[in-house]
DNA sequence: AAAACCTTGACACTCCCGTGGTAACGTTGG
DNA sequence: CCAACGTTACCACGGGAGTGTCAAGGTTTT
């Protein structure tokens, strides 16, 4: 069966050893060990390394985030109160009080036109 | 009508006016504007950070953070992207092969015993 | 018009993340 | 037994987060 040392997963993920150990201390993903504690990679983590790289890259993302993730997903308080943050938000420029903040953007365009 | 200068957010609130440009720039609470580009705080802006600190501070995050889960929230495909490889994945130890890492964990025991 | 604010931009410093490398030591295989 | 490979534990370094301070200039208040 294919379960392969860490330099030859490393080779065949695009991984370096070196972030396949950081990327065990993040928990984001715990290969098994042998007896005298080699690690082993099967099947399934190649996968989910070679997708983890490519999740990566397509979102720009660090594994800071992706961890971030896995711990709202596991912290069900943490993920109600980050929730709750941000569902009670005025999200964009809070009150718009027509005589100061929609005056200054209306002026900024009438700037920008009159340097036309 | 309430509403603060930075510096006296920044006194009712525990950040600092530096921090409130900061958390400004990270687009996790954009506060209005006077008509000539001063910030104002309302009372929810007001609340808002009292509340964002102690969310910080409960948990122990940062402002990244929070913005990567406020991007979480708004970029569905990215959601879905993250929780898909989170959830086909073998979380804890991989496969455990009793041969290997089972008796790993049980000489490891043994060592302690007989440490005592 | 002067004092007391505000704004943006820059320099700087600390700490963490993502990497690589190296040293010291154990394991495996020819 | 020795070469090749694995393990942990360090040092190092560039970049970003978080924070302070200061300069140069506009605004508000008295």
């Amino acid at each position: 069966m294919e379960t392969l040392t860490i330099h030859e997963a490393a080779a065949t993920t695009g991984w370096s050893a070196r972030m396949l150990r950081y990327i065990e201390r993040t928990g984001l993903l715990m290969p098994a060990r042998t007896a005298s504690g080699y690690r082993v990679y099967g099947p399934g983590a190649l996968q989910r390394l070679r997708t983890l790289k490519e999740l990566l890259g397509r979102f720009d993302l660090g594994l800071s985030e992706v961890a971030f993730a896995a711990r709202l997903e596991n912290d069900s308080e943490l993920r109600e109160a980050v929730q709750a943050w941000l569902h009670d938000q005025p999200r964009r420029p809070e009150h718009v009080k027509p005589d100061d903040w929609l005056r200054f953007e209306q002026e900024k365009h009438e700037r920008l036109l009159q340097a036309a």
